[in-house]
DNA sequence: GGAATAGTGTCTCTAAGACAATATGGA
DNA sequence: TCCATATTGTCTTAGAGACACTATTCC
């Protein structure tokens, strides 16, 4: 009647196993544009894939080759999938200690000829000076960033167009509903730089203007004034704004937070 | 070079493959604590738990015995965990067809002791009425609904509280930026009876409060007059509404949607 | 001075919140 | 008639959006 007792007994071969444990990662990043000095940046939303090269790192010929995939791997012993994800991004550009979210599980059977193989898949916000952008690496033939408007127009490997477009829904519902803008900025920003982010994502006017904009991020709760001022975006030195740590839930039912 | 080629000799023994695959479902519904006629309902949110038993279907001792668990089991052949949760959840309480969701993925090596399980959890959302509750089925003691104010106060198997946690998170995120709420009502409600629902998450006073909650929400883009009038919340014929089908994206940085 | 970005001064208008009053229909 | 719920009237106030204007600094 002991747990122990309990374990002895239990029978793990009662059940199908998956043949595959893998973790993806949507690795975004946010590349500007710079239009010059004392300029507001131009930014773009972009999205990491790496082409599948012909062959596999053993010589035998890949599965998918040549077609744009989401980066990932297995998940190996003793890590739990958001480690691997964390892992396996490290791995393929040296950048660690970023924003990384798991948004879903991609199970179905079929989805590889393999066998069954899960993915969960994760979205990364890497700073587009982190990533080096190394090729050839293992199956990858090479390594690109697409922007989000163009990414759904490759061809794509497995069912990586279903994980894209989920992925895109996430970050950009995220962007605009929770504060993980702060990942692609500094930590201290102007509102410029800050409006610039959104606006990859959405082009509400009350964001795009930059008279409401720079009066509304004054009255925004979870974000505050800094001491200083810059010149980066302008040459009129620019207050800078930085998050202040809380949880923010907007109800559509009402108007304030 | 082709795919069939590059099948045979893939060698799926690779990595290590997890010892179980599973889902686990939180069952929410709201239990309307009716005070008589011609009243708006008293709401409260509730989850549905199983009581470990002693035994296990083949009368060996089972592991956790006795503690209170979100149900759930294996994922079988040639379905997703999405359709195993949709499936254990009408073999559980004979419901099919409800809003069901999957939230995220429980891995950590280590989290059951009989062996790498992945669970897979999910929220459900159920009408009181379709729950009859049958006990003492499989390796269950009871079946009891727990509000979501009690239930992390007992004596929960594996890592259930963490589930359970982020579980009452997301349902009550949910509920508040999309319109699931639509899931606790019938196709054509009263303010009030949408006003208990929240309430049962919230106590923003702008949805608490009768005045302002009826005002508001003939202006929600989402949700729009019906046709007729019902008396079952009051004397008084009172005005349906329901729910228009759209996507509801409400910014943070801004008033509007 | 010109150009470009940042920011303020006001005005209008909408809408939120508070409080009071009215509407309805069963008991 | 009384009561509970639903709903509207109306006032005050906050704030969004528009437009014009000012501020700063490099060229």
């Amino acid at each position: 009647m002991s747990n122990d007792e309990a374990l002895k007994k239990y029978d793990i071969k009662k059940y199908r196993t998956p043949d595959g444990y893998t973790s993806d990662i949507c690795v975004f990043t946010i590349v500007s544009e710079s239009d010059g000095e004392y300029k507001p940046p131009l930014m773009d939303l972009k999205l990491m894939l790496i082409q599948r090269a012909a062959l596999d790192a053993e010589g035998n010929p890949n599965i998918e080759a040549s077609k744009w995939a989401v980066p990932g791997g297995f998940v190996q012993d003793d890590e739990s999938a958001f480690e691997a994800a964390k892992r396996e991004l490290e791995e393929e550009t040296s950048v660690s200690g970023v924003h990384m979210k798991h948004f879903g599980v991609y199970d179905k059977p079929g989805r590889d000829p393999r066998g069954w193989i899960i993915s969960n898949a994760h979205y990364a916000i890497v700073p587009e000076h982190s990533l080096s952008l190394r090729k050839a690496q293992d199956d990858a033939a090479e390594v690109d960033l697409f922007s989000i408007n163009d990414v759904l127009n490759l061809d794509l490997a497995f069912d990586h167009r279903e994980i894209i477009e989920d992925a895109i829904k996430m970050i950009t519902n995220d962007l605009l509903q929770t504060t993980v803008a702060k990942n692609f900025l500094p930590e201290y920003f102007t509102y410029s730089e800050l409006q610039a982010v959104l606006k990859t994502v959405t082009d509400d006017p009350a964001i795009a203007s930059d008279q409401s904009f720079s009066r509304k991020i004054k009255t925004l709760p979870f974000i505050r004034e800094a001491e200083g001022k810059t010149s980066r975006t302008s040459k009129k030195p620019t207050q800078l704004y930085t998050f202040v740590e809380m949880d923010v839930v907007k109800p559509i039912y009402t108007a304030r937070y």
